[in-house]
DNA sequence: CATAATAAAGGACATTTGTCCCGATAACAT
DNA sequence: ATGTTATCGGGACAAATGTCCTTTATTATG
């Protein structure tokens, strides 16, 4: 569920040391609780996670937030809006401090142009996404909620991240209502580290 | 939601004609209502249609189907596998007589590595289907069915297809009663065309 | 320590969705 | 035409989920 990637991440880190012009690509931080990418802004730069965690999601327009997916090291930001000149699809919030490769519009857009690997790399990223988000969305339609809590927890444990109850809610597509009573059901009383 | 793409039907009818040997891309034909693709089983070729209309779909563990998306004219089918090199993640049927170009998975792997202009394409193709898939999953878990439904009829008429309504309910996440609830719900009608 | 302020948990009821099943309608054979 | 069978729609009830609000727990503060 955390995508990480480091072929990616020793992609970025040779291109950065390469360049002769430093600004192409530079390193920026964003704290925890800051937003790397708001949801239907333009967008200004494609980024690398070198470290840190952030969450993807969708904010609709009855107000409530759908979370897409958790973001962690050598994930790749804003490659979609760019490919599809769009903006941002969604906003993306630093769940920890995080740091990132930053690069240029129109240099990574000529790397999209020229350089094979990247291609390869960045098709290899998306059908993994493509792979993950549609088997989630099946699974979330047709199985029971406790059913797709019991694995958010599971890989909870597996990673040490302290997701709020408000964010797995979000996760699942659920009121906190639901969660509750479904924590109850499986047995498992998390406590809220938010 | 029926996603077509000109550029790559294009690409693939010359690959097509020019190639030497006939072997490498041939044209197959699937009759209404046969597999393209079947879930859990191994790839055998990556395929692009160049005509007809055919659906994407899961088949959970606890029987019920997800329909993903439909695929239309230039749509490619296979290329995740092939990219991960995975089974078959869903199943995929003729909806109607579909023609298609058919690649042996060696030539495509090949084209992969060396033809820049076939990764842009596959790029751009993964990035809307990634940003339709996503905004669909936050869509669907957020909003009411009547609301999902409304623009599934709407599509279905700008497209005239005749999607049965077991399929709308695939597509939707949902029972056929719950269909016909909404249906009834915002006074629409629609005779099941299957 | 006591008390107020804040956040989390859960009860009660409403709404939505699913399951089961029956009756109406259509298709079909005799 | 009559009876038979399959299909579809919807009623009735059960289960799941959401909304609202009260209760409980936690934290902060004098």
């Amino acid at each position: 569920m955390i995508r990480t990637n480091e072929d990616f991440l020793s992609y970025a880190k040779q291109l950065y040391d390469d360049q002769s012009r430093k600004d192409d690509i530079v390193i920026k931080h964003y704290s925890k609780g800051s937003l790397l990418l708001m949801q239907g802004e333009e967008l200004t730069r494609v980024m690398f996670i070198c470290r840190g965690i952030a969450k993807v999601f969708f904010s609709e327009e009855n107000g409530k937030q759908f979370i897409l997916e958790f973001l962690g090291k050598g994930e790749v930001i804003g490659e979609i809006e760019l490919l599809r000149n769009i903006s941002c699809l969604c906003s993306i919030e630093a769940m920890t401090d995080i740091s990132v490769y930053s690069f240029s519009l129109p240099y990574f857009r000529l790397l999209i142009q020229t350089d094979m690997q990247l291609n390869n790399m960045l098709l290899q990223v998306f059908a993994e996404r493509i792979i993950n988000t549609s088997s989630r969305a099946s699974y979330q339609q047709l199985y029971t909620v406790d059913h797709s809590l019991s694995k958010l927890l599971e890989f909870q444990e597996n990673h040490q991240l302290g997701i709020t109850k408000e964010d797995m809610a979000a996760y699942l597509g659920i009121t906190i209502r639901t969660l509750n009573r479904s924590l109850q059901k499986i047995g498992k009383d998390i406590k809220n580290i938010g």
